[in-house]
DNA sequence: ACGACGCACGTTATGTTATAACGTATCCAC
DNA sequence: GTGGATACGTTATAACATAACGTGCGTCGT
């Protein structure tokens, strides 16, 4: 079990102007390879979590839709397309914050995404490690369970916070 | 950036005996070292949980409580409990359930709990790596990332399931 | 003695996140 | 033209979590 390379992109998504990396191509081809179509309602979710720039509550994104379409909205409504995206790789859901943030990210296979939260400006990170992967494959493996969707969120200080208060 | 040794306790949460690993004497000890009591409800809570030998959320506890108690308990309470329990490091939260566990490991600094969590049986089976520890570890320090509080926890499929339908 | 403090617990109310269950419309294959 | 899949609408409820304030009790310093 050695790691072959180490891949590392790092992105922010903290208050910096939104580096839209999920295009719309992008969205349509995730999509449509699944059978599915990028529908009015499903691009205007991932564009207010692209144009927010970091992660967002289901309720806050539901919140700005209503405005948006000046009519109402139940929260099924949204959670059906956040599972949707979700499952065509377009975001993520951080489950230590109930929150979603858009994937920047064409996850390669053998790649796990590791989330760095800031716990002091509430920033976050994504970066995509081969040896995260393999290293909880090998903890796995020692008690035969089969990993499927590893989660790796981490709570710290970015490096914007440790420098100034 | 070497792993030096791997450390793998594997202990499963599911249908089996309750291996008590955390006693009575080590929850004292962790809440005495902190000036906390283990008191009465400290007690029932934390027996719950090793009782059951699998993740139970916090609502799922206060029902267990009040029939065990006969009277009402507000959630409120409970959380208190759970909170002074997690922070004694006697119980684990899992993020991505809302639920809580208990720890059965002394966990070593530099230590990364590793929860595998069955998405067929819903058993949890609960693993220290210093591997993972040192691999997020790396991955934080490449963007200036201090990581406090690392997070890890894999859907998959136990050996078990795996194994019969 | 007594006041200040910290811990533990009680109570009421509310906020936040997520899902169940069922109905309608559309498109397309057969 | 019926059956299946996709998408969306609507109502209701479940599940998870915290705010805010009050009570009792022991301990410590004076």
């Amino acid at each position: 079990m050695r790691r072959k390379n180490e891949r590392l992109s790092l992105d922010g998504h903290s208050a910096r102007p939104p580096a839209i990396a999920v295009t719309s191509d992008r969205a349509e081809r995730a999509l449509s390879q699944r059978g599915l179509q990028f529908t009015p309602l499903r691009r205007q979710i991932l564009d207010m979590l692209i144009e927010a720039g970091r992660p967002l509550g289901a309720y806050d994104l539901l919140a700005r839709q209503r405005e948006r379409a000046g009519k109402p909205f139940a929260p099924t409504q949204i959670y059906r397309v956040l599972d949707v995206l979700q499952a065509a790789g377009l975001i993520h859901r951080l489950a230590t914050q109930g929150t979603y943030v858009v994937c920047d990210h064409e996850h390669a296979a053998g790649e796990t995404p590791v989330f760095l939260v800031c716990g002091a400006c509430g920033s976050v990170a994504e970066a995509a490690s081969t040896a995260v992967e393999q290293e909880v494959e090998a903890v796995a493996a020692a008690s035969g369970f089969k990993p499927i969707h590893p989660v790796v969120e981490v709570e710290g200080r970015c490096a914007a916070c440790r420098a100034g208060p």
